[in-house]
DNA sequence: TTCTATTGTTACAAAGTGTTACAATAATAC
DNA sequence: GTATTATTGTAACACTTTGTAACAATAGAA
């Protein structure tokens, strides 16, 4: 408990400054997201943080993800900040505080107005290891049309997190991200259908992928079914555009 | 002077928190952006300024730039934040405070860290009469090609804002705003032109422009030059992409 | 009336897309 | 072995979009 008390220093953060994270992953099905909730609040939100002084934004952002997915090798791009002054809810946080043991009067700085950096994660599905922060007690994958009620306006901001990663798919190839360094065709194709919400022509996706020059063909992969084996592809380390530069 | 040092009291801010703006105008030749040269310093850098505590950063921004330009009817969109720990050059800052005979101690939260969220207006260059703000002593179009040196990472931002702005051009037909309610097809092109930085063939660009069915073809305009006279367009106003929704 | 510079439109080829069809093939059933 | 089945890779076709050049129209000047 009082090791609790000194999770959060007002003094070691910027003040009124937060990041707030929307982690993508395919689990070959469908499009999901990394949500917390909250001890016994039956609140939920999106992972997030504060900027220490002596840190770069996009390092605090990207220790965050990687304290929450546990892997170090991460896409990170980030997308819009949110600045309205109404946009803070005081009562949840409260809530959150009380739950934790956390002594309100300390930890007053919480309540008051932030700004967020708004960033979203691509990651590799399978070897994400989800972990909660000190402040909530859970960590779960939420495909995106059954996600829970959200706090403040996260709503809001995995909208926006997922009209960005739309526009920037193809521009930036960004399918390798969700993806094992090998896949079939099939399986990019399903990507891309996941985070359009619409299904693709099968014989068109192939021809533009392969018309692209951003893949690589390796060996098949025998699956053991009835049928033809697929190709195994990878991305043209090359051409796979990296983020924060 | 004593008016003077009451400009920025730190309370009324929100600390650590800018913003920069990227005043994009069209002369009818080049891209030109609003710079501001502060006094005896030989120092250039974009408008900026800072987020009152009981204001939404939209409208801190947008009243900067109202201020800057004169105009109330602008275009402004948040293309980054830039977060990193080193950007603030406190050199610079501090000889602009004394500059200004302004009270280094109680101006020294100026001085810190600031995290810069980065906006970049469309204007209707005609109608623009720049003004300084309190620290500057001048305001200037200057051509993309020929901008002063710049304080901190300002260029960055104004690379990045171009970058942002090519993107989005035929998206949200941001045409618009840079040209008057109606202008000629060469008139179009000539920002297109100016924006990608390269010529574009005559006849396809009004083709796609016809069939894109955002424009409204009215009166010819006669110059008085020896050539058959171009027509006058204006955008449809319900095509016309609102910024900040 | 002729000439010149510019504009709006058409014509044609080249490239890209949507759709369908078909051949190849890995494992199973017989 | 051979036939069967599901899936995959590719080719074929029509259709649309784009790049390029050419042509006709025309406002004012010579």
């Amino acid at each position: 408990m009082t090791a609790k008390k000194q999770l959060l220093h007002k003094e070691d953060f910027i003040p009124h400054l937060a990041f707030d994270s929307v982690i993508f992953g395919f689990n070959g099905k469908k499009l999901k997201i990394l949500i917390l909730e909250y001890r016994n609040t039956g609140l939920f939100a999106l992972p997030g943080g504060f900027v220490r002084r002596d840190e770069n934004l996009d390092e605090a952002v990207k220790n965050g993800v990687i304290e929450r997915t546990g892997l170090t090798d991460i896409y990170l791009e980030q997308f819009q900040t949110f600045g309205e002054m109404n946009r803070p809810d005081p009562e949840p946080m409260k809530q959150i505080l009380e739950m934790n043991g956390l002594d309100l009067a300390s930890h007053q700085w919480l309540l008051e107005r932030f700004i967020s950096v708004a960033y979203y994660a691509l990651i590799n599905f399978e070897k994400v290891v989800p972990k909660p922060d000190h402040l909530s007690d859970g960590i779960d994958w939420y495909a995106l049309d059954e996600l829970p009620p959200l706090m403040m306006d996260h709503q809001t901001i995995i909208e926006k997190a997922l009209e960005t990663l739309r526009e920037n798919l193809e521009k930036k190839l960004l399918g390798t991200n969700l993806l094992p360094e090998k896949f079939t065709m099939k399986e990019l194709q399903e990507v891309y259908e996941a985070i359009y919400g619409a299904p693709l022509n099968r014989s068109g996706f192939q021809r533009k992928m392969l018309s692209s020059n951003t893949l690589v063909r390796h060996e098949k992969r025998f699956s053991g079914n009835a049928h033809k084996a697929p190709y195994l592809y990878s991305f043209r380390p090359d051409k796979v555009m990296q983020p924060m530069d």
